[in-house]
DNA sequence: CATGAATGAGGTTTCATTCAT
DNA sequence: GATGAATGAAACCTCATTCAT
């Protein structure tokens, strides 16, 4: 189970070793991590508790033994992917930039994320399905506020006085349709790419996507 | 099974009754329709092929007989729900419009089919998840093309020369955009709902977005 | 289970011209040669009655109007199967071929009779699994003797009469004996086969096996 | 579930038993023994796996967490029953007899071996049925090379070189032969006691068919 | 004579979960 | 802390058979 490099390598999960296999926090992890991409790949029905285990290089009881059930689970893998993103959106600093520059900011970071977690929009998918029914049982999403609705709501401020922007504009349904433009074009590629007849992940389709969502968020903010 | 109305009532399917127990045309649409309901509320994994044969009031057996098995039965209830948007795009004259309430006529229609067949958000979000699976393998689903490239694309043509729209706009990309704009607000309004602290299927709520909707996209497209 | 007519015919069944789909005796026919085939290559459990409504082209209550259920329908084929090899027997005519001439012939009748009527085989063994139930139960079987056993007697009395074979030789046992040694070879042929590797329903093993019977029953015959 | 001197005993089958419930080898053991008793009794498409498990006395899950499916359960079935001949006829030490004597020893012991094992001929039969299908499958059983061919081989050139035999002898052709005068009784005694009236089964018309398949052999092989 | 529609019972298989060590 | 063995419930699916026309 454990490659000469002091690796654990499970068939899909790398975490760094450590002492001795007996490390709960590291075990956790590696089921976390194991979870995630069951889940995202095959939803939370189509999810096996069996899968989880093997891809994680761990027996089965263990996995209960620490999440107790699947739906604790996939609530625990859904909090783990909600810190992801609050996290690196605190590592947006658009107060630091000038109005046109931090949207632009703003888009490509939210279409870069999604671009590199496909996980978690396979995650919120799920989720939504059962109709958000572990976020809203989630203290600890709840607690994790993200940071950018106040960052567009000053940027909008600061680009509306700088005669740049034009007023009148929700910052919430301005940030949903930031993020629309993004999530759905890749949530739905599947689909969209059989209906139109053309492979929507290409790379140069996606530099396409990500123009067109900035000049057409941009077209519609600037006076 | 037959209402004093004459209309045969199950759980949640009402279709008109006809002479007997003996129709294969209507006991396929029941089932169609139970199906339907089943797998949007549930997804293709939750779903339970028995709680369909219920919902449509037959037995389990014939379901098998007329659809195979349960993934056939999906692809079916998918080309159903396709055939539907396809024919109400049709009813669509985007060409008899001049061109700003052109686009304002695409955004409401996109906006209130979703809002009407919440089902169809659903079964595209399951099809996603399992890749398109059941779209490419429906020669049904690919040969019923959408009207609505066509009609935008004329409508931006017209927009253009009568130099009210800007030029350089991606018909496909817009289209995307603006389904992405209606789908992805519903699709995740449970998620949104909850991280924002209100709820997003308030008919206010609603009506807003489809303002902002509307604001964003003619605020792109006009010079 | 009776035609109008009050006759149940399943021996010399004549078919009469077509006179427009509708006939009852040659129904019956088809319906017989389609069981043959699925229970010869399915057996008895495995043959489905919707693949034999199939194969013969009939619908499938018409089977149950005229053989009541599927183990009378096996009956029947069973049946059927005994007349035709009862029927073939009697053509052969031992009692005018001198008696090593005589063994000869009962040993290649048997042989062909088998190559030609591999369903015979897997009927047999099928109506073995189940302990002979269709057999016991059907007197028309039961009057259909063997003329074999009284030819072969015959013969051997014969032989022996004229010192060309062994004395103490029981009828009953070497008619088995050259029975089990084409049957068992060709009902047995795949596992055979698999094991010794070697195909052994080439037409040149076929050639052998049947000189290999010929040459030991008789080397044990002659004196 | 257990009696009071420490045997297990489920319907039919009966193994040591251990520290508790806990024993994979086992367990496995016991399945297999009640799965050849299904199927010699029913066939491959006759037997159940509810009857199966229930015979095991052990949760009808745990079959299919060592055995994979019916089918696979059947080929383990069918590599057992292989092993146990194959294991038998290694403790035939022809080589050690007389040439006449060697061959009286093969053909009882194919005799009793049938006898004993009524379940192997049953196996075979459906797996015949099959067309070998896990016969080929199994890399097991054609690892499992019989002995006796190349025994009987070896005898019949110590009978010819002492001109006790006659030359020309197939080795594979009289092996199938001694296999198929046995074989074919037992296999065949249902229907056969019902066409000629007597019991096969009766312990003397046993001893006689014993007798006869000897004095068949014997006679040909002998100068 | 002939048929497609419909069914109840029961089959194989899967799953999350717990037990015993 | 960690594990393989074992389970009850329920899922999907099949089958011989009957119904209504």
């Amino acid at each position: 189970m454990k490659t000469r490099t002091g690796m654990r390598k499970t068939s899909d999960v790398v975490v760094p070793a450590d002492s001795g296999g007996r490390n709960a926090a590291r075990t956790q992890l590696v089921i976390i991590a194991a979870a995630t991409e069951e889940f995202a790949t095959l939803g939370l029905g189509g999810a096996r508790i069996d899968a989880i285990a093997r891809r994680a290089g761990i027996n089965k009881r263990l996995l209960y033994y620490y999440f107790g059930n699947k739906e604790d689970l996939f609530q625990a893998v859904l909090e783990r992917a909600y810190e992801g993103i609050r996290s690196a959106e605190r590592e947006l600093h658009l107060g630091e930039l000038e109005p046109v520059e931090a949207i632009r900011r703003l888009i490509s970071f939210t279409w870069n994320y999604y671009i590199e977690h496909p996980e978690f929009i396979s995650l919120l998918n799920s989720e939504n399905q059962v109709r958000a029914l572990h976020l809203l049982n989630s203290k600890n999403i709840q607690a994790l506020n993200s940071p950018l609705i106040q960052m567009l709501d000053e940027v909008l401020e600061r680009g509306r006085r700088a005669r740049l922007f034009r007023s009148g504009v929700d910052t919430v349904q301005l940030y949903i349709s930031i993020a629309a433009l993004s999530y759905f074009y890749l949530s739905n590629q599947h689909t969209l790419s059989a209906i139109f007849g053309r492979d929507l992940r290409r790379p140069k389709a996606e530099a396409e996507r990500l123009s067109h969502v900035t000049e057409l968020v941009l077209g519609y903010l600037l006076r």
